[in-house]
DNA sequence: CCCTAAACGAGACGGTACGTCCGGTCTTAAT
DNA sequence: ATTAAGACCGGACGTACCGTCTCGTTTAGGG
């Protein structure tokens, strides 16, 4: 998520240019104590204990201050993860789809097997499912992950490793379903070993035949 | 999930046999009353709007009679998913794995794309992150689904149509991590054409080679 | 209060003798149990904790055996107190109102000043105030004890010790109305010296002139 | 009951000065509400129907609204009485004990016996008998209305009317025991006369001899 | 010795109220 | 204008009791 999309940036930078900023500025103070706060709550109790109230009791700010930048406590949690967490497993470039792909998928089921990261997915996928604000920013976080393993899938096409008539979409929603439905579910872990049988199996889906 | 499974039966059936029961039964009309709100509330307004008072109210049901037999709402609506809508498909035997799995997961599909279907099952997942409750109910529904799936790819080892090696709950948790990842992400649909596509992907991963 | 005047007697005594009574006879144990009960749980816990429910079950008796021979709550503290208790003080006739009304007094105060007494007379009053059978045996039990003052009284004029002008209805209300003041309110004790010096007072006010 | 002493007073005028106060202020409107409303319901239909949630539907109002500055159902009904219902009769002083203490009871009993009062003061004392902090608001209460009376008793005394041995605080608990008991009991009228005569009885028990 | 009737222990039922928690809005005084 | 504080209305929560209503069992006459 880059810095001009996050939620919630005061009115200056979005006026119509006539009046440049007036009043006070936004407290960066408060807004990195929220994000702590939500972090820390959401590590302590679980889901339970994360309420509005307890974020601002925590971060020592009114509760005011959260509904002014952020629509919901789901976007709350989620750029605290994006931002803190270092949720994001970048792209390597080991010269093969399988090892890339390995690679990606064990480092994303690394993070997602510890209970601090997984707690906090689990919780802000709940939360999008009645609330549609939470469900909006999931969608573009669930998106960039997407265009990760896109990026490493298209590459295996561009080297005639992958068949090009592969359903990419196909793959990485598989990919990353088995993931979450773990994480979601809990009846099987997310073992390094399974990443790595899971991304040989794709690409025997998809091999040029 | 079986009758004798169904939570919250009267201590008769459970109880050691010395005492047989005493005092006024288990109300079937006040249960099926009580299914039956939950699915309607569910139906209606989407998860908001299903509140316990409200199931009671609706089911003309005092509130007790609701915490006595379940332990929590997603336990309410997952059995009346269960026993009402219909939502497990079955497990088909057309000769060949490809198709049997083609079948499967089209009619699951299907299922899981009408609307009022998966508002449930949304709703369900979303509870069970923060009920554990709820999540053992739900962690015995998806078991049961998976031993459907599972039936069918054993049986496509048996005829020797997929390798002995391949790890059947690699594939089982491709196909519904798939399912559940677009239900609950929204990003795209489930169509009987990915059914079809996703069927075939899974067969070629664990072809005899 | 008679035994013909205990509330809930079976129905054959009411009964119009053409059907004579049949079936099983009202359980004295049960009877006893409760009244028992009620007495144990007032004592414990003062009047939160007396509920039909915890007498019920503290008696080991179905609830609707209360409610089939009690009309509230009150009526069963209140005939457990009446039977149980030894709550009335006797009539004295020591040969002079002053000593006959002072040890009436005296021994009235000593009763309502045990704790247990008195949180038994509160409870009743207090659901008196809002429950109307509650307040038709008080009102009952309340009438007694005025007789039983009004006796001492009336021998204090037939003996031309109080003047016959004097309203001894007064002077119970001012006796009773002090002991159920202190006890309900609690601001002052109730001791012999107490109840001495009322006696006195009483007896002043009423003196042949 | 003055201004002071009202429960639930912001912190503001609590707080050592160290920090004024902050954020929104007490709203008087939802306070007067509140008390309006008990008034009405206590009115309407007696102690049943005066519950905390029928109290806060008829103010339109939240329910922890009361109970941020009311510890109890009685609490409210007591300040809403001492506040609106004019219910302290004045200390008159006409010269003569026996007509100021008849002039004062008369009112006394004039009030008490407007149902509409008696209904609110039994509903209050029955309150108190299981409620410690309606126990402890009603004993101010009762108390202030004790003093009303020592001063005109202490006044008679300092006259010379009435002895200085007599015990005042037996006099004070023999006219307000009269009074409650009646109200509590209901088995007689507090009427004009019946004031006259208490007045009159008590003087004569206290007269300088 | 059965038959009918009533009382029994047990406990589920529809309800009402409780007191708490939280959500989202609003009003303060201070910065 | 934004901040921390905190009161506000609304509404769901899960619990406790209420008084009623079945249950199957037990105990009495009366035929």
């Amino acid at each position: 998520m880059t810095s001009s999309s996050r939620p919630g940036l005061p009115p200056a930078e979005v006026a119509p240019a006539g009046r440049p900023h007036t009043g006070r500025q936004r407290s960066e103070a408060a807004r990195s104590a929220i994000l702590n706060a939500a972090l820390e709550l959401l590590g302590d109790s679980g889901s339970a204990g994360l309420t509005i109230d307890a974020i601002a009791a925590t971060a020592g700010v009114g509760k005011q201050t959260i509904y002014r930048w952020w629509p919901s406590k789901g976007a709350v949690v989620l750029e605290a993860m994006t931002e803190r967490a270092g949720i994001e497993a970048p792209v390597p470039d080991c010269g093969s789809v399988t090892e890339d792909l390995t690679s990606f998928l064990a480092a994303t089921f690394r993070n997602a097997s510890k209970s601090s990261v997984s707690r906090k997915l689990r919780f802000v996928m709940a939360e999008a499912q009645h609330d549609p604000q939470t469900a909006e920013v999931l969608g573009e976080f669930t998106a960039e992950r997407r265009n990760s393993l896109r990026v490493i899938l298209e590459r295996g096409q561009a080297r005639n490793e992958l068949s090009k008539a592969a359903d990419v979409d196909l793959l990485i929603d598989q990919a990353f379903g088995f993931l979450w439905y773990r994480m979601l579910v809990g009846h099987a872990p997310l073992t390094r070993r399974m990443a790595k049988a899971l991304a040989e199996g794709l690409v025997r889906q998809a091999l040029v035949r």
